[in-house]
RNA sequence: GCCCCUGUAGCUCAGUGGAUCAGAGCGUCUGACUUCGGAUCAGAAGGCCGCGGGUUCGAGUCCUGCCGGGGGCGCCA
């Protein structure tokens, strides 16, 4: 990756510069690597003179100039100049870009890849209770996470995905009432729904489905009976909803892990003896409390009822230590609805009090998503039933803009997300805008085949105008783009860049003719394309969408 | 009351403490192909970055106080 190539120069010339105490010896704190804003002013610059000024005792521009003067020559830089009030400022040399269409073409799916040292990282993600299908909210959380996990991976680590199946608790009895209820209603009997039920028309159908396969055999049962199996035969169903949802937004997870797999293998036990231990469990009122007060929390918290069924949050305990003491991950990423915020600081004292950096759990909230209907805003409700299911959002817009919609938006914001506007204006939708410059190369790939051009020994060297140049600028920041991305857990960069990559070939093939008279130049053209082509299909990949070779207007 | 997220162009939203940093898309307005896909390109208009202090060589970005929006504070999950 060039930027660490730059680093690498930079920390040379510093170095050497202290060893001439040029200057002062003293360590040195982040190179502050960027791009300028303008391009005149070079491709990356470094603000580490004004980082050390004040601790250097030196005018920053002079340590500027000191630095400059020492940075080693080397292939890809051309040049370096000073600008106030101490930027350093590098300058690719053309050659050296050029040559990377060679190295990208050569790396191909894999270029951007393996730019971080691997951990294990896990992320859970979803998790939404098999008590009723997903809505747009969940999709959110969905794309997020499996972006993020795509990335994660993409960048060099080793990354399994979990959906945590909420299939033991209160929730679950509940569930059973209400089908109960409803099955009860489907067979002629007047029964009122449990207060609380859940009100969804789903129940309705999940009834009618189990009136069609199993007959009314449910009504001999005792009651308890008969509601554990229908919530047992519902929550199937609703799973498979589940995973059809998650099928058709191109999300698969390794592993669906089963609360009650918690129960029947004693983590529960093994944490609690783990938290004793450490002293942070007190015993009152019957029940067992996880004394976070003494943490700095705002007030303690059950773990086990005086009835002695344990809470949620001792699930959730026992849910951690096995992800982080029996499985071992380094580093556990839980992508949880802003709902869950309170959520957080208590688990955080939970794996600390286990004895785990809690830096190694990391909570993402994904913020709510207000659901619009043509400017009419639509409430998301479990309870309710009105709510608009993630597969309407599917069927209405199909996944790639569906994905594209969710991860552009950072996770910590609220969203609007309009169905209307989104299906009304697919042309202008920005996935289209990504998604045509790859078919478009496609396209041009599709001519130079016709006509029967080989141009595998195409010479990029004469890429050199500033169009081209411009666009594999655009491409070699592909990795960097990764990296910050897989850093910050933030794949809202991939889509910017995507877009930025698709208009900068957009400006290219205005202004350069790829397929001419000029047999060298078509073919080293051909390259560029080839591997900006490349790219825009590692990034859509790594989105999870389509890089479509044809697209079709269909709305006209 | 306490906690979390949030306030940037008419709309939806990006912006690791760096420089023309006031940005993108949509919407509005002007232009552009007899050759590779016009779902494109070139350009214009549009802004006290919610408000006030502070830290810093430098603040949309960090701290703080207000104001507005959303969410959360159960022996529910």
């Amino acid at each position: 990756m060039i930027k660490r190539r730059i680093a690498e120069l930079l920390t040379t010339a510093i170095n050497e510069a202290q060893s001439r105490r040029a200057l002062p010896a003293m360590s040195i704190p982040d190179l502050g690597i960027d791009h300028p804003p303008q391009r005149e002013l070079g491709d990356y610059a470094s603000s580490v003179a004004m980082r050390i000024a004040r601790a250097a005792r030196m005018n920053p521009r002079d340590i500027a100039a000191t630095i400059a003067s020492l940075i080693p020559p080397s292939r890809e830089i051309a040049r370096v100049e000073t600008a106030p009030p101490g930027f350093i400022n590098l300058y690719l040399d053309d050659s050296w870009v050029a040559e990377q269409v060679e190295t990208i073409l050569r790396e191909g799916i894999g270029y951007g890849s393996g730019v971080l040292p691997g951990k294990r990282i896990q992320v859970e993600y979803v998790s939404a209770n098999p008590t009723g299908p997903l809505h747009a909210g969940h999709g959110r959380g969905a794309v997020f996470g499996d972006t993020l996990a795509n990335i994660l991976a993409f960048a060099g680590h080793d990354v399994q995905r979990e959906y945590y199946v909420n299939d033991a608790g209160a929730q679950v009895r509940l569930f059973g009432a209400t089908l109960l209820a409803r099955y009860q209603q489907a067979l002629g009997h007047d029964v009122p729904l449990p207060a609380d039920g859940y009100a969804g028309a789903y129940m309705q159908t999940l009834a009618a489905e189990i009136v069609e396969e199993y007959g009314d055999r449910f009504l001999a049962l005792p009651q308890d009976e008969a509601q554990q199996e229908l919530a047992s035969i519902g929550m199937e169903k609703v799973l498979a909803w589940i995973r059809g949802d998650l099928h058709d937004l191109r999300i698969h997870f390794d592993r669906w892990f089963h609360e009650r797999e918690l129960f029947e293998d004693g983590q529960l036990q093994e944490a609690l003896a783990k938290l004793r231990e450490a002293g942070v469990l007190d015993e009152r009122e019957g029940a067992l409390w996880f004394a976070s007060t003494a943490l700095g929390e705002d007030k303690d918290n059950v773990i086990i009822r005086s009835n002695g069924i344990p809470t949620y949050f001792a699930t959730d305990i026992a849910y951690h230590y096995d992800k982080f003491l029996r499985r071992k991950f380094d580093e556990v990423i839980d992508v949880w609805g802003a709902d869950h915020h309170g959520h957080v600081s208590r688990m955080k004292a939970v794996v600390s009090a286990l004895g785990i950096d809690p830096d190694r759990l990391v909570v993402a909230l994904s913020q709510l998503v207000t659901l619009k209907r043509g400017g009419e805003v639509v409430r998301l409700s479990k309870r309710t039933g009105d709510i608009v299911t993630l597969r309407e959002v599917i069927d209405e817009v199909g996944a790639d803009a569906c994905r594209f919609f969710f991860i552009q938006r950072s996770p910590d914001s609220q969203m609007d997300f309009d169905l209307e506007l989104a299906k009304e204006q697919s042309d202008k939708n920005p996935v289209y805008y990504v998604q045509y410059a790859h078919a478009r190369i496609a396209s041009i790939l599709r001519l130079a085949e016709e006509r029967a051009i080989d141009w595998s020994a195409g010479e990029v060297a004469l890429l050199r105008s500033e169009a081209e140049q411009n666009l594999i600028r655009k491409l070699i920041t592909f990795p960097e783009v990764i990296e910050t991305a897989a850093l910050n857990r933030a794949p809202q960069g991939l889509p910017a860049y995507a877009l930025a990559l698709a208009g900068e070939f957009h400006s290219f093939y205005r202004v350069c003719r790829v397929v001419s008279d000029d047999a060298a130049l078509s073919a080293a053209r051909l390259k560029l394309v080839a591997s900006v082509k490349t790219v825009l299909a590692n990034a859509l990949r790594l989105m999870g969408m389509t890089a479509p070779d044809r697209m079709v207007r269909t709305d006209e």
